[in-house]
RNA sequence: GCGUCUGUAGCUCAGUGGAUAGAGCGUUGGACUCCGACUCCAAAGGUCGCAGGUUCAAGUCCUGUCAGACGCACCA
């Protein structure tokens, strides 16, 4: 497909000698509006180079650009050199290129031979997996899907919280208010309770902290018996967090939590100390990071054992020798933005030049009616609840306007659609916005929502089917004539685009609002023009627009981790 | 106190330094004998937190300020 800006770039560098096309394709830009032209060249910074009015340089050009087939028109207009595409070629370069490549449109191999490392999810075993992680799953698992999708080799990594002191907490925890049998029965739910407990009997009695605290020395010791209820919990969870994924549709290549490294974090304490980076404060080892103007980096504590820094940062260096990534990607919470920061930093005092391969990829934090979530206190949604509600919401829907469909169909699509929406509503604003977490909102389904999108899809793909025919890919793009294609084209051609910024910027919500913009502009020109016709060439060029549609709807979906149904 | 992030329509949010600041929800009024109405059209609704500055041009960049969130040593 032509990239026009750089057409367009070329063409003006030959009659613009004192720029060359990258620095031209730089200033181009798309206008506000369809009326001013498909891509427009301001002339106000070209005034002072040229000491000419930008409204004398813009038609100046004008009057130089030489005829060319994919350009129409060109104008000048108060400073601003607009060109207008000539139609019928841009429409034919977009829609056959988009029906050639299908349900790869959009993609690139500009990653081939690359490793990108995804860290995400890392919910905390004992701990129920709430609204708050969903934000670190889903945006991580669309990134893993975006880089692969671009060429890069992604690998997914679930740095599951299954080491630390928590463990210890849980471990008192149950030795004063648990019980084999309420554990077995109530899995996380009655995990999470005595965990609620500890920290309520905490506060009358500190002296349960430093229990804890002992408990966890033990594990890291190698005590049996505080080994198997760690393993236990653990076990329990997996389970639990298991079911999540499979709903979500999350598959990881490694789900290497904090334990893995246990064994690991000696060698690198050896090396930090050779390097001379520890120091003693307060009876823990530190490394200071005071000439860089941040509070020191804990690497052990004042009892001897560790911290999520020192694993953090033995896990990086073995992923770096084990996967040697060309990105590490950690998608956690802006809360942690310092604790990155700091451990980046002494991973850069080790010598190791990838330091700036590490990337922190923060996001908002989830609140419940103005307070934050806690799991200490018991104050949760849990993400089983609200995928289990979104799905017995559209179960009902589909009951209702669609009586026909089969049993099974209809709860997998359900399913689909459920989750579609609340993982939509979750990549759907910039991820460093905190987020109020709201019923009402999470399963609305109208507007700007995931059900919009598939219904949309779905809707492409029932005019496929009621065509009766495939289409044929020497459609008439001459045909296709009207302001409401044009629109839909033009959105069409963004995609590729859309996509790289998306990567580039580590931000899953452009492809989700780039979707709703799509699936508006089809919807209009649907409601505007018929498309199942008499004219058989007028029908077969509007199909090609509709299948071309459905294959970016599918892979824009696909790229934010949602299935896009045949039906709904 | 120091640091980071956020502040745009009643609400939730978009907005690569450029043309008239845009969506959705909600409100009001319209469009189904018609390809799936989970759709579409229209109206009303803005001192872009505030004050300076840079620039031909600022919602966007800089400084200050106010408000909120988060972080700042043995939790993760």
């Amino acid at each position: 497909m032509l990239d026009i800006k750089q057409r367009i770039s070329e063409i003006l560098a030959e009659i613009i000698p004192a720029l060359d096309s990258g620095e031209i394709k730089q200033m181009l830009e798309y206008p506000p509006n369809d009326e001013m032209g498909d891509v427009a060249l301001p002339c106000f910074k070209l005034s002072r180079i040229l000491r000419k009015s930008p409204i004398q340089i813009a038609e100046e050009l004008a009057g130089k650009i030489p005829a060319d087939p994919k350009i129409a028109k060109v104008e000048a207009v108060s400073g601003y050199l607009n060109f207008f595409l000539d139609k019928e070629e841009f429409v034919r370069d977009v829609l056959s290129t988009a029906l050639n490549k299908g349900n790869e449109y959009g993609s690139r191999d500009m990653g081939k031979g690359r490793n990108i490392v995804i860290d995400y999810s890392a919910p905390n075993i004992a701990k129920p997996f709430h609204v708050g992680h969903l934000r670190s799953t889903a945006i991580g698992n669309s990134l893993y899907r975006i880089f692969n999708f671009l060429g890069y080799n992604s690998i997914g990594i679930n740095h599951l919280g299954d080491w630390g002191t928590q463990f210890g907490k849980l471990i008192v925890a149950y030795k004063n208010w648990g019980s084999k049998d309420s554990i077995e029965n109530g899995g996380i739910k009655e995990l999470m309770a005595i965990y609620v407990k500890f920290h309520e009997e905490a506060e009358k009695d500190p002296s349960l902290e430093d229990e804890a605290r002992d408990w966890f020395v033990k594990m890291e010791q190698g005590n049996e018996e505080a080994l198997q209820l760690w393993q236990w919990f653990k076990d329990i969870s997996l389970k639990e967090f298991q079911k999540v994924y499979d709903l979500l549709d999350i598959t990881f290549d490694s789900q290497a939590g904090e334990s893995f490294y246990e064994d690991k974090m000696p060698p690198v304490i050896e090396e930090l100390r050779e390097k001379n980076l520890l120091t003693e404060s307060h009876g823990a080892m530190i490394v200071d990071l005071e000439e860089y103007n941040m509070p020191p980096c804990l690497i052990i504590k004042k009892d001897g054992s560790t911290l999520y820094a020192t694993r953090d940062i033995t896990a990086a260096i073995y992923r770096k020798n084990t996967y040697d990534f060309d990105k590490c990607i950690y998608v956690t919470g802006a809360a942690q933005s310092l604790h990155f920061e700091q451990w980046f930093k002494v991973i850069e005092l080790m010598g190791y030049d990838w330091h700036d391969k590490l990337v922190h990829v923060p996001f908002g934090i989830v609140s419940l009616g103005g307070e934050k979530l806690a799991t200490r206190k018991g104050k949760v949604v849990l993400l089983e609840d609200i995928l289990a509600e979104a799905i017995k919401k559209t179960l009902k829907i589909i009951e209702e306007k669609n009586p026909d469909m089969d049993e099974s169909e209809r709860e997998e699509i359900a399913r689909q659609m459920g989750v579609g929406a609340v993982v939509f509503s979750d990549l759907s604003n910039n991820r460093i916005k905190d987020v109020s977490f709201s019923w009402d909102e999470i399963l609305n389904f109208d507007g700007e929502t995931g059900p919009y999108v598939q219904y949309t899809h779905a809707r492409t793909c029932s005019l496929l089917k009621r065509a009766e025919t495939d289409v044929d890919p020497n459609f008439d793009a001459s045909l296709l004539t009207t302001k409401e294609e044009f629109r839909v084209i033009k959105t069409l051609y963004l995609f590729p685009d859309i996509v790289v910024s998306a990567m580039e910027d580590l931000e899953p919500s452009i492809i989700t609002r780039y979707l709703v913009d799509l699936a508006q502009d089809f919807n209009r020109f649907y409601h505007e023009h018929s498309i199942l016709v008499e004219d058989e060439a007028l029908k077969n060029a509007r199909l090609a627009l509709v299948l071309a549609v459905k294959h970016t709807l599918a892979n824009g979906l696909n790229l934010i981790g949602l299935s896009a149904p045949e039906r709904v």
